[in-house]
DNA sequence: AGCACGCCGACT
DNA sequence: GTCGGCGTGCTC
């Protein structure tokens, strides 16, 4: 007999060993293997095991012997093969990497099963009234899969052990993703009274011993509710009944750094079908493709919002103020007059201050001294930019679209013949905030501090949160970094430098910035949001933070421009410094793209275009962007580019689901 | 990914 | 004359 075995490296292919005799009947999918791999043992996975006759074995140098079988029970009770499958095909990596995200953590040498620890001594946790209706549900049934909106205030300490508590009897585990390592302790702590000694915790800079240790309580069932970060979804469980990925609308939980790809919110939700357990997403401001499963069906939504005394309706525009500042009626000011005024009255008083700049290098838009006018894309509508050229002239550019127009001599408006740059990074920002406040202790944090230490730049923040600084300038990184202080006012300078960019999630974006700044102002703090495009509807869902109205508006919109959660983006760029070879390669990948767009597919292909920036250079690169109709179609596109012919000089970069593209 | 082979530069 | 840089190629 032979095994066919998937190893943990970035091959496309499965290799053929030989089973010995005495391992025939053990042998089974799912259980790891040593075998002899070029020079080395290396550690894999049985995918299956057929006759030798059913192999296809010619051109074969040697068929090798598998040495030993690692376990004799899969480590996983689900199919965590169709599952890396399906991540290989959903983000294109290589099935192997996939299959080895669940297994190569395990420990070589599996602990002997522990007897079941001692239960301890539990303290029910309280039930907060804004959950009844929610515990109720996870009482009812078994599976399922959820969104659960937190209220603004998010009470994450009390929601969450509340629902782990309902929702995991007898030896049912529990998994917890949160964002960051820095969120573990609280909740860890917060948990631990509900299962005392069986909180388990995984991310990725735990010590060896303590990760064997961690794999194995999972595994083992020792621990009752794992808190981990990201890669935590890999995680073998005995019994896993409860999946909850806390703040699923971060980023973060995107792997796109190094292979395999995934989405720890995907992959949770597809893992906790197939277990037929449930899965809970999470959030404040839930991402637009959670809000598109609720609204479809496939999540059931809950609110919990606390229920407030009253007649009906939601509850009353309640906590910070928000103000958003037109800055087409403050031409030259870096700081709008009521914020000025705001931040000179906060600071006289003793209270902290938030300002959060531009982007770092992000260009500036152009507009009249004297009456502030703007010149904006007429196809697309945001302000143009000024970009410099290879020759030195300038010219605007509309990031959207890529329209390019000549810099006008005179503004259209009013004649003046003055310009100024709009979008002010942290440098800036914080010399306008001295300038108004000379005696103001100001604190600065963003890449420029992020590139020195690491401990300078935290230390920097901790000494804010103490209260060692009256303001703090930054960049939306800060944001994630705040602890929890208490603060009287957060603005955004220059909040079109986020809204501005041609990422279908611009908006999403911002109302999530926006909200992660409102939440850390105290109940009378204010938050003022300077913009040029004051229209844009995503201010006005801003007072009160009523999400769920912005949500639904965003995704009518990602419906009639067919975006996620509406069609699928797969991204394939070309780059090389030879024009014609990379014509060549697009046009042959443009060929094995032409099943798309069928009778009955909506699907589309969007491109070339040229990333900006890059117009003028000799070295030359496009991509394309394909909107599939379906997760399959857009499995299919992925796997006909990553089988494109090689073509020298040309390289190819395909990425599934892109984020933060132009 | 490992691991080896292989072909040019600076060192005991 | 060797040691060692990392480019290229292969792994049942």
């Amino acid at each position: 007999m032979l095994a066919e075995i998937s190893f943990p490296i970035p091959l496309l292919r499965t290799f053929y060993y030989l089973l010995p005799e005495e391992l025939e009947l053990k042998a089974a999918p799912g259980l790891r293997v040593l075998a002899p791999l070029g020079k080395r043992e290396a550690m894999g996975m049985i995918i299956r095991v057929l006759p030798e006759k059913d192999a296809d074995l010619t051109g074969f140098k040697e068929l090798k012997t598998i040495a030993r079988l690692l376990e004799e029970d899969p480590l996983f009770p689900e199919d965590a093969l169709a599952l890396a499958r399906w991540i290989a095909g959903r983000w294109g990596s290589p099935p192997g990497l996939c299959l080895g995200a669940f297994y190569s953590h395990a420990p070589k040498e599996l602990p002997a099963p522990a007897r079941a620890p001692q239960p301890g001594l539990s303290v029910p946790p309280p039930t907060p009234p804004e959950l009844d209706k929610f515990l109720e549900t996870l009482s009812a049934g078994t599976s399922g899969a959820y969104l659960l909106r937190l209220a603004p205030l998010e009470r994450r300490e009390l929601v969450y052990p509340a629902v782990f508590s309902a929702a995991l009897g007898g030896g049912a585990q529990g998994l917890l993703l949160v964002p960051d390592l820095s969120f573990i302790p609280a909740l860890a702590a917060a948990l631990e009274p509900v299962f005392p000694g069986r909180i388990g915790v995984w991310h990725a800079r735990l010590t060896p011993k303590k990760r064997a240790e961690a794999w194995a309580g999972a595994f083992g069932g020792k621990y009752k509710v794992m808190i981990a970060t990201r890669s935590g979804v890999f995680l073998a469980f005995k019994d896993l009944r409860l999946g909850l990925i806390d703040g699923e609308h971060e980023e973060i939980y995107r792997q796109e750094e190094a292979e395999p790809f995934y989405h720890a919110r995907e992959v949770l939700l597809r893992r906790m079908k197939a277990l037929g357990g449930r899965a809970v997403l999470a959030s404040p401001c839930p991402s637009i493709e959670t809000w598109g499963g609720a609204a479809s069906g496939e999540l059931l939504r809950f609110d919990a919002v606390p229920p407030v005394p009253g007649p009906e309706g939601p509850a009353p525009a309640e906590g910070p103020g928000v103000k958003v500042l037109d800055m087409a009626e403050y031409p030259g000011d870096i700081l709008a007059r009521p914020l000025a005024d705001s931040l000179r009255r906060v600071i006289a008083a003793g209270g902290q201050a938030l300002v959060i700049a531009g982007r770092k290098g992000y260009a500036s838009r152009l507009f009249c001294a004297s009456c502030g006018w703007m010149k904006r894309c007429q196809s697309c509508g945001p302000g143009m930019t000024l970009v410099k050229l290879a020759d030195g002239t300038r010219q605007l550019l509309c990031r959207r679209c890529g329209k390019k127009e000549p810099k006008p001599e005179t503004c259209p408006k009013c004649g003046g013949r003055v310009f100024r740059d709009y979008g002010t990074g942290t440098q800036k920002a914080q010399e306008a905030i001295s300038k108004l406040l000379p005696s103001a202790k100001i604190a600065r944090f963003d890449g420029d501090v992020l590139r020195g230490s690491l401990k300078a730049m935290r230390s920097e923040l901790e000494s804010f949160s103490k209260g060692g600084a009256d303001v703090l300038v930054g960049t939306r990184i800060a944001l994630r970094e705040l602890g929890a202080p208490r603060l009287e006012l957060a603005a955004f300078i220059d909040a079109d430098a986020d809204l501005s960019s041609a990422d279908f999630r611009a908006s999403e974006k911002a109302f999530q910035s926006f909200y992660g700044a409102w939440r850390l102002l105290g109940a009378k703090g204010e938050l003022f949001i300077q913009t040029r495009e004051a229209s844009h509807y995503v201010f006005s869902r801003l007072s009160g933070m009523d999400y769920p109205s912005f949500a639904d508006g965003e995704l009518a919109a990602r419906k009639d421009f067919f975006y996620p959660p509406f069609s699928h983006i797969v991204k394939v760029r070309f780059a090389s410094f030879d024009r014609s070879a990379l014509d060549a390669a697009a046009s042959v990948f443009l060929k094995a793209l032409s099943f798309l767009g069928g009778p009955g597919d909506a699907s589309e292909i969007l491109g070339p275009v040229t990333p900006p920036g890059e117009e003028k250079r000799r070295f030359h690169s496009e991509y394309y962007l394909i909107k599939a109709a379906s997760e399959r179609t857009a499995a299919l596109c992925l796997e006909k580019a990553r089988t494109l012919p090689e073509r020298r000089g040309v390289k190819y970069f395909i990425e599934a689901d892109p984020y933060g593209f132009y």
